[in-house]
DNA sequence: TATAAACTGAACTACATGGTTCAGTATCTA
DNA sequence: TAGATACTGAACCATGTAGTTCAGTTTATA
C-alpha cells in the first residue's frame, strides 16, 4: 500500500487544483462538450479555454476529438482511481496520527512558544 | 452532492501536486519531524524544505510548532476528508459516463479525424 | 463563393513555484 | 561565553500558469 505511482500524480493533482478545471470535468460528467460551449459557460475566451483543456488532457482526464471544425471534449477513460487510492490511503494515515496522538491532552499551544 | 467546497481544494489539490510534499505526508505519518530531518531526507536546502512545508500549511495539511530552536512538523488534523469526497463523487460521474458510452461500440477514432 | 463559426498558435502580462545562496537571528551546549 | 545548530528572510533564477489579444486556418452554410 501507499506505492509510488508516478510522475501522473503531479499533473492530475496539479489539474484538479483550478476550480474551473474542477467545473470543467463537472460538466463533462453531464455530457460531452465543445471548446466553445465551455468558453461560453465559463465566461473566458476560447484560448483560455483551451489551456485548461490542455492541461486535463495531459493529466489523461479530458480527451478531445476533433470532427470538422469541433472539437468535443469528454471525460478520459483513465478516471480518477490512482488519485482516489493514494488520497484514501493517506486519509486513513492521517486519522491513524490522530489517534495515536490522542494520549497527548495537551494540545501542544500550550507549552511552547508558536511562530 | 459534488458540492462546492471552497477556494481551500485549490490549495490542497495543489499541494499534492508536487511528489516531494507527498513524501512529506507519508514521512509526517510515520512521525512528527523537523525542519532539518526532513530537509535531509528530501536532499534539499532548510529553505528549500521550508517552503514547501508552508505549502502544506496554508493547506491546512500540516501544521508545525516552534519549540526552542526546532520547528516540529506533524500531520494537520484537518486531514484529507474534503479532498476524498471530492474525487470520490467525481470518480464515479466518471464511471456513470463511461457505462452510458458504452452503447456506442465504435471508439470514435474510427469515423473522425482526430488532432 | 463569400461570410461566419470554431478552432489554433504566437506573443505578451502578471504572478506563483521550486529551487538556490547568503546573511542574518535565536538557542543550545561545552 | 564561544561556537555550533536550527531556523528565517531577502533576493535571485528559470519555468509554469492563467489569462489576454491578434492574426491566422479550416470548415460550414447561405
Amino acid at each position: 500500500m501507499v506505492q509510488y505511482l508516478g510522475p501522473s500524480l503531479d499533473l492530475s493533482f496539479a489539474a484538479l487544483s483550478d476550480a474551473t478545471r474542477r467545473g470543467i470535468i463537472d460538466q463533462l460528467g453531464r455530457g460531452d462538450a465543445s471548446v466553445t460551449s465551455l468558453a461560453d459557460k465559463f465566461q473566458m475566451t476560447l484560448t483560455g479555454m483551451k489551456k485548461h483543456i490542455q492541461v486535463l488532457e495531459r493529466a489523461g482526464l479530458v480527451v478531445t476529438q476533433k470532427v470538422g471544425r469541433v472539437r468535443t471534449c469528454k471525460l478520459g477513460k483513465r478516471g480518477l482511481q490512482a488519485e482516489a487510492e493514494w488520497i484514501e490511503a493517506h486519509r486513513k494515515l492521517f486519522e491513524a496520527r490522530f489517534e495515536a496522538l490522542d494520549e497527548i491532552i495537551g494540545e501542544m499551544n500550550q507549552e511552547g512558544s508558536d511562530d
